[in-house]
DNA sequence: CATTATCCATACATGAATGTATGTAAAGAG
DNA sequence: CTCTTTACATACATTCATGTATGGATAATG
């Protein structure tokens, strides 16, 4: 029982990993502590050494995820002045495709959207969702109005309509795809929903003038 | 203390109204059966009697509220034979505003999307959701196909693909309204972007015949 | 090498929630 | 008017999860 400083990060991530598959297994509210130290080995003195409580657990889980909206808005801070609805449909796409791709982050995600109750508690949680949101929003935003003021956008949306059926789309194809992973497929279906979308958004085919 | 048959219902029915309330406030796993029994005025006798546990209560509760998916299967049911993309878009308008209007419904929605952890005890609710989308999907599915056969889908869109991504920004739309209500209009900007999408959809103007 | 701080297991105390058992007053049935 | 059943309230037992307190073994530090 000899334990250096790296052991200890190792067990910490040894908890943070068992919670992870804990949640997602039985859900936050019905994980106990003590669930979550058996499931890494460990005994709830180690998880209360690391971590203040559940609360506190929970977060640092968070928190050691990338969150999809960070990832987003990193692709999309440095992306060449192409076609700006082209660029969301493929950011959003690639995407898709590293979660598909990356167990743990798709249960942290089924965690967030289907395992877990928003209440007072969770405020922390859910605030950090929001301001991910919000910078994200800024960004898409940014990019559907450019779209719109190029009149690359179907006369039926303006840039606000538009950018707030892209979200709900996006989050939709999203949120069915952790209900039943089996009935569908991420990158085939979900990858095909949201470029047909954004090609029908672009499809600004009622002025005769085309530029480009 | 005199209860009759009516008596009895009355409070049955007071512990769902005080159930929706609570489990809307506190989360459902956070919420006590003396917590529900409390806010109903009754004491946890009371819920015992009505109730076997609260996954039963929650059951109830679900039940008795009229769940979205059905309401749209019974419209979707008596429809003439109209566009289909227009009556797809119709329905769903109407079923935002009904929601919107209706606090009961909007309070047993956000449980069952914000405020429930889906897990093996939960299976039961899961699975009459799953139930009522399924019957909702074909009559979708059918609208959907009878517009591609009419050759009134825009070529980006197979008629699955459609109905996927279709129902995707239905329930994007709609939990993005529950998420915060007070930031957005369900009535408003949610049947924009519902109609915005099913005319972009139908705007199958890359063919040279337009019969219609 | 002695000391201290780290890292964790073990033990204990507490409260909260559950399920059940019992009591009971009225309603309903005959 | 009895008798049984209904519709609860109250009381009890038990389990479970939490938080904390303590102990101990080693690593880090000087």
């Amino acid at each position: 029982m000899r334990k250096t400083k790296a052991d200890a990060e190792r067990t910490r991530d040894q908890i943070l990993d068992a919670a992870e598959i804990t949640f997602f297994e039985r859900g936050v509210a019905r994980s106990s502590l003590d669930d979550i130290a058996r499931a890494a080995g460990v005994t709830r003195g180690a998880v209360y050494w690391h971590f203040a409580n559940k609360v506190e657990l929970f977060l640092a889980m968070q928190d050691r995820a990338w969150l999809p909206q960070e990832d987003l808005c990193e692709k999309l801070a440095d992306t060449p002045d192409r076609d700006p609805l082209a660029t969301v449909a493929d950011v959003v796409c690639d995407m898709f495709r590293r979660i598909a791709a990356d167990e743990s982050q798709k249960r942290v995600l089924a965690i967030l959207l289907l395992r877990c109750e928003y209440t007072d508690e969770m405020a922390d949680a859910l605030q950090r969702r929001k301001e991910a949101d919000c910078s994200l929003d800024a960004r898409f935003g940014a990019l559907f109005a450019a779209a719109g003021d190029r009149g690359l956008l179907h006369p039926a949306f303006t840039p606000a309509l538009a950018q707030g059926a892209f979200r709900a789309l996006v989050f939709g194809v999203f949120r069915r795809w952790l209900e039943a992973p089996e009935e569908m497929d991420l990158t085939a279906q979900g990858c095909a929903m949201v470029q047909a979308f954004i090609r029908v958004l672009g499809d600004a085919s009622h002025e005769k003038a085309s530029s480009a």
